[in-house]
DNA sequence: CCTGAAAAATTATTCGC
DNA sequence: GCGAATAATTTTTCAGG
């Protein structure tokens, strides 16, 4: 089969941060950028045979470095290509508010990122949208409604420069 | 052979957003949280059989609202939890400084994400890191000696509340 | 801990309906 | 769009260094 999506170029630099063995590392960037490349093909790469590189996968995914393999899709395509940021203040930050802010947020699928964030405000939220009627609808049903919070400030982004995603919680 | 790495929980309600066949829609939601499942399967998992699956699939690939497939990392595994919002006022906005600027960002892996924003300031980027040392160093080494900066405010994360990964630029 | 090749299993593609 | 037959690819195993 000729697969016909082109690898995806990651600027995986970030992992000579890592104290991984050199091949491991390897290896994860090359999965980072094709999570569908063979086992043959990733063993040529890697210059070793298949045998030790299944067992480094194995190992990588067992140990829960690679926690999964995702398609990733175009929001340009999609029509979800609006970001606003949210920062969120709340009039409660004892644990179990935050837990509760926290469970709620999660059930709102147009949030693509949320950190709790020390400093001026408590909380910031990714939003994606189709366009501002659609964020606005997400900000009146949705996040104006989460518990505890006291006030938000929205920030909308222009221009997107770099959408970085090989990570997981 | 037993893939040995869990399907990943993705939070695809976004989808429903989205203008798309409800089949095709299905078969993202799927590819998202499981990039390597084979073809029959993912025939099964739709009701179809696999002629018009693949069919599908190739012209979702080919459209480009599937960009490609990754392998999810955990940032806590690698020891890169430390998150940190920049947000950076310019002393020049025209055209030219701006694209110098994008393309100076885009070199620095520890930059997971920046945007260009429309409000107080001018650019918000996401830097992973180590830790605090590290995010220091990112800091004076990379991100102050970026071109036509003039101030960043930084702002610590402290808990990954929602980390979603399934979008390209 | 790695190599290389054989064997086994899985997966994709094709084609008539 | 279906389903079976075919074709191709991919993974796993194992003897040997």
């Amino acid at each position: 089969m000729g697969r016909s999506v082109a690898r995806t170029t990651v600027r995986s630099g970030i992992f000579r941060m890592t104290q991984l063995d050199p091949i491991d590392r390897r290896i994860l960037e090359i999965l980072v950028a094709d999570a569908r490349i063979p086992l043959t093909e990733l063993a040529r790469a890697v210059g070793l045979s298949k045998t030790p590189v299944a067992q480094r996968l194995k190992r990588l995914e067992e140990s829960g470095i690679i926690t999964g393999y995702r398609a990733i899709l175009s929001p340009l395509k999609l029509g979800l290509t609006h970001v606003t940021y949210v920062e969120i203040s709340m009039s409660d930050t004892r644990q179990k508010a935050l837990e509760e802010f926290n469970a709620a947020v999660r059930l709102i699928p147009e949030v693509e990122e949320c950190y709790m964030i020390a400093g001026g405000y408590d909380y910031q939220l990714k939003i994606r949208s189709r366009d501002m009627a659609h964020f606005r609808q997400v900000m009146a049903e949705r996040i104006s409604t989460l518990p505890y919070i006291t006030s938000t400030s929205s920030y909308v982004a222009m221009e997107a420069v770099v959408e970085q995603n090989w990570t997981a919680i």
